[in-house]
DNA sequence: AAGCCAGTGTAGCACTCGCTACAGAATCGC
DNA sequence: GCGATTCTGTAGCGAGTGCTACACTGGCTT
């Protein structure tokens, strides 16, 4: 026989990805059960089943998110070539940040920082998480002979997210601009 | 007689300061007609009487809120003494956002810059104005033999913006090596 | 076989949502 | 005067919200 107990059809591990797809095309503050599990192919009834709760769904979500972005993050270190200035770095940076596929991804970064400056259940983890994340990548990223790697870090941590924010709201010219000025790009 | 023509016991404009208020302390997403009414002292009706539906309350309330962000820059720019350096400038900008006091302002503007990602009503036009107040009161703060006012100031916006993000998630001490990594500040 | 219990569907509850219909009240031009 | 216009209160509609009560299945243990 095979090693199942009861007949699970479905569970939070099953369910998440596709939670996850809904989320990330219609938004995580219009997401409400009936939508969310119509998308999983189930009811709300069985998403309070499976989570207890909305809260406990959407914290249960945001979790299986930022893990979805590390291991995204694990999988782009093995393939990517490592750069070797800090411009270059941060042009690739600002390249993928900027590609449309990256986009609605991006609408939801910015609803989880929405909500941890909010201090909503789970969103503060899951985006302290995600940053954390990043930043161990972006370390292992820096240039060879970079003279601080640890702190080059996180001062390009900073520069692209404001240049990230500054892109949301329409003026990504501007954040170029500044970039330029700042030295931090290609001449 | 005063003079009142007909009786306009409120308007759009007596309205706005006080859904402004209501929006800063319970967030704007979660902002619905009955409690917006509530905190204004009117009724559901009357709101959308004045404004027409909650789209266009929305929408009014934010080139609001952008201009109420105008004018407190404004009357800063006579207040403040000119920074000596960039360093001192961008210093004074980081104490400024982390004043408890910018708190509630800083949660809405999350807010914002998550509606303008997703490009809801009236988000975009709120964001992009503000940031552009931002910009032109930055360019005017910068110290006085600045090789590069313009581009200084681009630059600066992209970092305190990147800096107040990561506080907004719990990063507050990575925005400030990263600051101090990108010797951006004084020693 | 008997009982149990995880898993699931149907129906519904109490509530809030944005918005509207209808009726009054006050003030205008005529 | 008197209709017209502007403003406001009451009541409610249809849809959607998170969540629950209840019945029922099917495989498990004993």
């Amino acid at each position: 026989m095979a090693s199942l107990p009861k007949k699970p059809a479905m569970s939070k591990d099953s369910l998440l990805p596709l939670l996850m797809a809904h989320v990330m095309a219609e938004g995580l503050g219009q997401a409400s059960l009936r939508p969310l599990a119509k998308a999983a192919g189930t009811s709300d009834r069985m998403l309070i089943y499976h989570f207890g709760s909305k809260e406990a769904l959407v914290s249960d979500l945001l979790t299986y998110i930022a893990g979805v972005y590390a291991g995204m993050l694990d999988a782009g270190v093995a393939a990517s070539a490592r750069p070797a200035t800090r411009a270059e770095l941060l042009t690739g940076l600002l390249a993928q940040n900027g590609d449309p596929a990256m986009q609605p991804f991006q609408m939801l970064w910015w609803e989880i920082v929405s909500g941890s400056a909010r201090d909503l259940p789970g969103f503060r983890a899951a985006a302290r998480g995600m940053v954390g994340k990043l930043l161990a990548w972006l370390e292992g990223q820096m240039p060879a002979g970079d003279p601080d790697p640890a702190g080059g870090a996180r001062f390009l941590l900073a520069v692209i997210e404001g240049a990230a924010m500054l892109a949301a709201v329409g003026h990504e010219a501007t954040a170029y601009e500044g970039l330029l000025a700042g030295g931090l790009l290609p001449t």
